[in-house]
RNA sequence: GAUCGCUUAGCUCAGCCGGUAGAGCAACUGACUUUUAAUCAGUAGGUCGAGGGUUCGAAUCCCUCAGCGAUCACCA
């Protein structure tokens, strides 16, 4: 050990007195380039029939973090996005050069190695170190090798830490990113859907019920929302004909609870093709989630903690009003007056607002008494008209409308419903919202008038159709927190 | 927002009815050398989340605060 670093118990104060050392000798612990030659994981598959104690010829060069070092390091094991490797320095074949920068490094250091692939009679592929290159100096200590970071509100303030010392993470994150570019690629194959992005910043809160959050943009002097939905916009588009379908995959804010099921920002996809209806977004709904679960585990069958789920389509449909009869007894589409709706769901034990609707009613029983036991994949379809104001009215039904919500473990992961596109009717939709908002509703919507112009100038026959992407990811992950799937969830900043 | 719980070394965790701080990993010094959480011997490392209180004495009991978690409420 050189003198600068010896006898320096203090983690952190080592690694600084190494990283002087290094640059005493001559060395760059902050390299600028290194040229990497080989992936660890294709090394890894390439020479996955090497047999144990085999040497070979083959020269490989590979760049990654130490994660292990053993034996004095001479054995160390370097990891890369692909995966891990051995790399074995030996003085028999390790020139004594390099050896010596072994006391300099330090888990977590990332470091440039060429050398000659060879199995180990122990059966660990690993590479005949030649050369070693120091080319980044970690300066902070890596957590606990075998029971990695598990601190959970540290794994999440430093999700770099948690991502080196645990695969589950790594591997949830990655199947994240793979599970969106394959919508994408389904979405724009078998949908001829079109990527947009609409405005996040928005002047007027609608296309969904929910809090919003209300930034200021100095410049104009104007509050804004941000958005809590991009339907109005996307619809809008529909109408300009920018395209017969349009989607938009990104985030949504609503200032609300926190929970293992809810982030404060969350990511979703929308879609809307023209000439299509609910019904056909049933159909897309299932084939995209059997297609993603296919493509991750070749299976339709999932699971999810102790639960299987079967993805498989087609899904169970059933109208809100047949479980709601299903559960209780009960069938609403007999009780249409408010405030018999009211008296039995107080029966049933159903907290009920004065100012709530037949529809709302309605829902509040749905949600309470059959929501959570829908674990296999099911369309619940038809909802009350009062709590659709986007939706357009059923073709068989006044009181209903022409829509859907899809769920899985009884969590909601689609809604989608045949567009209300007369734009007479959804001025009358938007004026109720306004009324339950000054009743004192603070998730009703906003009249966009806008929105209503669009309308005017003529919205083609269209379906629409949403899905939360966290939600879908926990499912086909088996994460249990939304946290798990996002990979800077929102906490309160540390003072 | 409410209730309950957690916070001890860089990391993972012990610490009983109040008696003055422990282990493993990581670090450091050596030994050993084809290891797989390498092994062996030794060294160092702490304002016990913060502040206040009770007590001769507090990591431990009480209060306040902070962060986090679980459940509930709201919601996707």
């Amino acid at each position: 050990m050189s003198d600068t670093a010896k006898n320096i118990t203090d983690p952190i104060e080592a690694r600084y007195a190494k990283l002087e050392e290094a640059k005493k000798r001559g060395m760059n612990p902050y390299a600028y380039e290194f040229k990497r030659e080989h992936k660890a994981g294709d090394v890894q598959a390439k020479y996955k029939d090497l047999a144990d104690g085999a040497e070979t010829e083959d020269t490989v060069v590979v760049a990654g973090r130490i994660v292990a070092m053993r034996n004095d390091g001479m054995f160390i094991d370097i990891e890369d996005a692909s995966g891990k490797i051995q790399i074995f320095c030996h003085k028999a074949s390790t020139p004594a050069e390099e050896l010596e920068k072994l006391d300099l490094f330090d888990l977590g250091d990332i470091i440039g190695v060429r050398g000659l692939v060879r199995r180990t009679p122990r059966g660990e592929l690993s590479i005949r170190a030649k050369e070693i290159t120091l080319l980044t100096k970690a300066l902070h200590p890596l957590p606990e090798k075998y029971h990695g970071l598990q601190d959970i509100e540290q794994r999440y303030r430093q999700r770099y830490l948690d991502l080196i010392a645990n695969e589950d993470s790594r591997v949830t994150l990655r199947a994240r990113s793979k599970i969106i570019s394959e919508i994408r690629k389904f979405i724009e194959e078998n949908w001829d859907g079109v990527e947009v992005e609409t405005p996040i910043l928005h002047g007027i809160m609608g296309g969904a019920s929910a809090k919003p959050f209300t930034t200021h943009h100095n410049a104009l002097d104007n509050d804004f929302y941000l958005r809590v939905a991009p339907e109005l916009h996307l619809k809008r588009l529909i109408v300009g004909g920018l395209a017969d379908c349009v989607y938009e995959i990104g985030r949504l804010f609503r200032n609300e609870g926190i929970s293992i099921k809810h982030n404060p920002e969350f990511t979703t996809i929308e879609l809307y093709k023209t000439y299509t209806d609910y019904k056909d977004m049933m159909r897309l709904t299932e084939e995209l989630v059997q297609h993603l679960a296919m493509m991750l585990y070749g299976t339709t069958k999932i699971k999810f903690g102790e639960k299987e789920i079967d993805v498989k389509a087609p899904w169970k449909r059933a109208t809100m009003i047949d479980l709601v009869k299903e559960k209780t007894g009960v069938d609403f589409l007999t009780i249409t007056d408010r405030d018999a709706a009211a008296a039995k769901a107080k029966e049933l034990g159903v907290h009920v607002e004065p100012r709530w609707k037949w529809g709302e009613i309605v829902l509040a029983v749905f949600e309470d008494k059959a929501e959570a036991d829908l674990i296999q994949p099911i369309h619940v379809i038809d909802h009350p008209l009062d709590v659709s104001p986007l939706a357009k009215t059923h073709r068989d039904n006044p009181i209903l409308t022409e829509r859907f919500e899809s769920f899985i473990n009884g969590w909601e992961i689609a809604n989608a419903f045949t567009e209300l596109n007369d734009p007479v009717e959804q001025r009358k939709r938007f004026e109720a919202q306004v009324a339950a908002r000054e009743a004192g509703d603070d998730e009703a919507q906003m009249l966009d008038e806008d929105f209503v112009t669009a309308l005017e100038v003529g919205l083609a026959p269209t379906g629409g159709w949403g899905m939360g992407i966290d939600r879908l990811v926990m499912l086909l992950t088996d994460s249990h927190n939304i946290r798990d799937v996002i990979c800077f969830p929102t906490l309160k900043p540390k003072k």
